[in-house]
DNA sequence: TTGCAAAATGCAAGGGCTTACAATATATGT
DNA sequence: ACATATATTGTAAGCCCTTGCATTTTGCAA
């Protein structure tokens, strides 16, 4: 009689153990419900068999995945990537999995990517920004998906953020600028579309200015896709519009470095005559050279934070509670005085 | 009578289209089987009602979940977070899902978290680099799922691979050094325990070395774990160690940047006293200040083509060939020829 | 002991989908 | 028009687990 190993099913665990299978089955979902002796039969049992349970089955019965969807912009940029490592490790942590998906900033994949993580079960999501269609947050309503907001901040919003205020964060550095003499600013934007995280920081900067009697008028904008690269070309269109200008406020970084560097090859002095900062604090800015003066966002404490809000929500039931962390200036060499 | 709102099952939708719930499968799966007109109308009723199918159950009936676990060492490398974009991008073209994992590059959270892929049902798993424990093969074969090495490349293995040599790739740079007139080497590496890529690095030195005239006992070695600080400690210990030094060798970019960092701190000029080369070619190595000389890995390509394999193998089965890719090498400003 | 509450276990009903197989409709060749 | 092959659709049997409720066992006070 040939028999074909098959994976083992709670059955067959509950037929070696000599129990039944819902006994099994609270041996390992409620491993305190089950007599000390049972259990220990049971274990072995699986360890035998070397069981493990089928998934599907069991988001089927239990009418859930333990499984948290996470959608960031993209895995590129260490920021993002930092934020997902903290929040997958505290998610595990509480027994859940996490399930990534990117969507290179664009709202029309975002939609697609949130549809997607919901058919596949995940019992929560995590997004980044609050600006999305309505009928995506109805959607997510209508499915009833618990969903929290990270990377910004809205103490309004009926919608659980845990994040930073973009805009204050950015006036913050803004205001640094000015105190340092600079009147003449120029800011390399991410795309604004779709996308408040990048608004807010804009703002910021205008908030700074109008504080310091500046106009928000004078303000150079020059908006531009992700990239280094990018960062560089508005780099040198920024000075060919505005040769004036002698500090270069950056959205992000990458941005930010990207200006760096095109400064450099453009014989440009960094910070000598023109001043150039950077915004999330990733290991870019700190290997820059010179090294970018930036704003320090709290990546991990907001993955943390969001992974156990989140395991906690799921689990129980606890409301997200919004949350503020602060981001915080990184002063390094790229910010000086404004040349007289 | 109240209707409660519950999410619309097949069941929901064949009635609405008034057909069984076979045909809505098969309208949902195998589009073609079905005739035209009843495909619009089996359409139709799934929009009318946003029917989307449950995942669960779709598993169970199917027995296969059409996932994809991937699982690397961090996704605070860049290169690994590249590769993984790409190879998301290339699974979601076809049709899966992709769920990560990372390992702190610690081989007990790597079986830790292969079981627990698997349990989550992942049809097929990527993993990085060919060591790991007999048991965790074992494991995988009794599950019966299809595993793809990648970052490495081992022909003779019985597991397919899509990567690159990393001893090839490193002998070449290490060739390239010594061809400079380099030969009092210091190699930088990652841990070699349970790590076959850091191994082979070193055994790509070691060659070279060989084949030049050069005895590999002269090498000098210094292993520590991943980050830029590290590779900036572990820079400060080869000079003072051998202080004879003219070329020290990182096993990768993160570990070369900390060590072009501690050189300038040090007042250490590179290359002109000292030359550094990296392994990895992330943006980082780009934005050193010297620009980091260093080995160009296709990770894009190691990515999408990982992605490409995995699915056609679950989709129907097509096996994995072995593909070997090739590595680079990057010569930008921290390599030059040795002080004489 | 006996009785009773609490703890432990078992029974069995789903949960929503896929798919082998059966049944029916349509097309084709004669 | 008929027989046969083919395309389309329907029937219903699982897939493997969780959990409400019923039943049995245990612990403990009386």
């Amino acid at each position: 009689m040939t028999q074909i190993s098959q994976t083992p099913t709670l059955q067959d665990v509950a037929a070696a153990a000599g129990v039944s299978t819902a006994t099994v089955s609270r041996c390992l979902n409620f491993p305190d419900q089950v007599a000390e002796r049972t259990r220990t039969k049971v274990m072995h049992a699986v360890k035998a068999l070397s069981y493990s349970p089928n998934f599907g089955a069991r988001a089927m019965a239990a009418r859930r995945t333990n499984t948290i969807g996470a959608i960031i912009p993209t895995m590129e940029n260490a920021v993002f990537a930092r934020g997902l490592e903290a929040f997958q490790a505290e998610l595990l942590e509480h027994g859940f999995t996490m399930l990534v998906a990117s969507t290179s900033y664009r709202p029309d994949i975002e939609e697609q990517q949130i549809r997607a993580l919901v058919a596949r079960g995940a019992d929560a999501l995590l997004l980044i920004g609050h600006e999305r269609s309505p009928e995506v947050y109805q959607f997510l309503e209508a499915q009833r998906i618990p969903t929290l907001i990270t990377w910004a901040f809205d103490g309004q919003s009926i919608r659980p953020s845990i994040g930073f205020d973009n805009r204050k964060a950015m006036r913050l550095m803004a205001l640094k600028v000015i105190e340092l003499g600079h009147s003449n600013l120029a800011f390399i934007s991410a795309e604004t579309s779709q996308n408040d995280r990048a608004k807010a920081r804009h703002w910021g900067i205008e908030d700074a200015m109008a504080t310091s009697g500046l106009n928000p008028r004078d303000l150079h904008v020059l908006e531009t896709t992700y990239g280094i690269e990018q960062g560089a070309t508005a780099f040198e269109q920024v000075m060919k519009v505005a040769p004036q200008t002698t500090a270069v406020i950056c959205g992000n970084d990458v941005l930010g470095v990207g200006a760096l560097r095109r400064a450099r090859e453009m014989g440009v002095k960094v910070p000598q005559d023109v001043s150039i900062t950077g915004f999330d604090d990733i290991e870019l800015a700190e290997i820059a050279y010179p090294a970018l003066t930036t704003v320090h966002v709290p990546h991990r404490e907001m993955g943390r934070r969001a992974g156990e809000a989140l395991a906690k929500l799921v689990t129980d039931g606890t409301l997200i509670e919004a949350t503020e962390l602060e981001a915080h200036l990184v002063l390094r060499e790229t910010l000086a005085p404004a040349r007289s």
